[in-house]
DNA sequence: ATGGTTATGTTATTATTTTCACAAAAAGTG
DNA sequence: CACTTTTTGTGAAAATAATAACATAACCAT
């Protein structure tokens, strides 16, 4: 679970490298890149410095060769194919944003749904019935994941993945998965984010000793 | 920052005791709530303990008392009011997903954008042009905005909530908004969560020391 | 060249978070 | 009522993570 925030802070010094490159930039030093990344300058260094990536003593980094670096890590030259289960509000928003993923060369191929209304091709992606998806799952080699399912059905289709061979799960259901310890799971709960939010922003109360957020 | 993780839990722990208490159950005990919340035990007990909220020896959590403490510290009791600013793909789907906040006490009173064709009521919401922002947050009070528009407009429009007086932001747009330390801000970067769960599914290779996510 | 300057890379230090361990309270039992 | 069992609450210990410190390499100006 440790390196977790270790890889985070990687893909977000990625997306401000880019946006970097973008603005005409060559190199970044690990103060800059950290004011950008809202990230200390050593932590960078750090971070940076596990996974082997150099820079140039007194001459930062190299823009290009920091991206070749990072996308290596994150295998970023071959296109990574996930799947969609549950293609309602949200799954719809992720469907519909397909070429800003493909732009970070991932891309869901397929959807998957009980409601037969929702068995119709969105934004070019086929969605499909959900009898289907464990046999797509096989034939095409899909190892990841998005649940976008209501809760009551979440654990079930997880299971269904998990029993499929899928190894990465990205889940918007507010409940906790449970799988295997080698399939990687993340939880995203978004009424939790808004709520500890507004918590944060209201009611950091002095007398529950919470200062600051 | 720290305590930040300790809220987090707070909140997931309150959404297994809600299932629970609809499951039927009167009472938990720290290990049947970690083993749903995916916590250890000792965890879930410093994280009570650090707020202040006391159990049984020997009889575990009375469920109803638990809900009424968190509720106490999570303000639970009032409707809390947020906007939406953005309504594209996320937008509109947290737009669509508001009776779902509206249970948890939350509550999207406006959207705001500057697609004209974006200016109408949508799942009972009033989406407003930009320029009455300022205004309505000042008249209503609002503290806590949602960003969901694209990342060359998301500074911007962050500066433009700062002052017009919100304390707390929760951003999707794929950028490190800046701020002045007193406002929070959760930036929830779809794009790197989905990269990651496939970088740890697929690529935590040997070579990198990375053995486990 | 050479000396000064600057930014990296890494070791040491400090802080934070999690886990462990166990005393103490409550509840049940004979 | 003593004795056992169970589960909390918390201080101590261990593990992690972040920050600071600084030696070292590269560059620049003279
Ligand atoms: N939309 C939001 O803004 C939002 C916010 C917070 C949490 N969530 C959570 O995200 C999840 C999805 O939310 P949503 O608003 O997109 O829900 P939704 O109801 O709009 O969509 C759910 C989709 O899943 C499909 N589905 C249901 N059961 C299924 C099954 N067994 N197999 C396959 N497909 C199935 C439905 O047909 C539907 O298309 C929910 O768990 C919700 O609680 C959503
Ligand atoms: N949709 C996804 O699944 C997804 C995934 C990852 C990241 N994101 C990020 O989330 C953000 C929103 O994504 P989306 O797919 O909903 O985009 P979108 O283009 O569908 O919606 C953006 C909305 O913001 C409005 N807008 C643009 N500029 C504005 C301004 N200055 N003031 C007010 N409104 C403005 C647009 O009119 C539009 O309605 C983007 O930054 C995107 O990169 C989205």
């Amino acid at each position: 679970m440790q390196i977790r925030n270790n890889i985070r802070r990687l893909l977000q010094y990625r997306m401000c490298l880019i946006r970097f490159r973008e603005l005409g930039f060559e190199r970044v030093y690990s103060y800059s890149l950290g004011r950008e990344a809202g990230v200390s300058p050593e932590q960078i260094r750090k971070d940076f410095s596990r996974f082997g990536i150099k820079g140039n003593k007194r001459g930062g980094y190299l823009i290009s060769e920091l991206l070749d670096s990072l996308n290596y890590i994150f295998g970023k030259n071959e296109l990574q194919d996930v799947i969609l289960i549950g293609v309602g509000n949200i799954g719809m928003a992720l469907a519909r944003y397909n070429c800003g993923f493909f732009k970070r060369r991932k891309y869901i191929v397929a959807g998957f749904d009980i409601d037969p209304s929702k068995i119709r091709k969105i934004n070019e992606i086929p969605v499909l019935p959900m009898e289907v998806m464990p046999r797509f799952v096989k034939e095409n080699g899909i190892t990841v994941g998005i649940m976008a399912v209501p809760a009551i059905s979440a654990q079930e289709i997880c299971n269904m993945l998990v029993n499929a061979g899928i190894k990465g799960i990205m889940n918007f259901a507010p409940i906790v998965l449970k799988a295997p310890r080698e399939v990687v799971i993340e939880n995203i709960n978004l009424c939790n984010v808004l709520e500890s939010v507004i918590y944060c922003a209201n009611y950091a109360r002095d007398d529950l000793g919470v200062l600051e957020c």
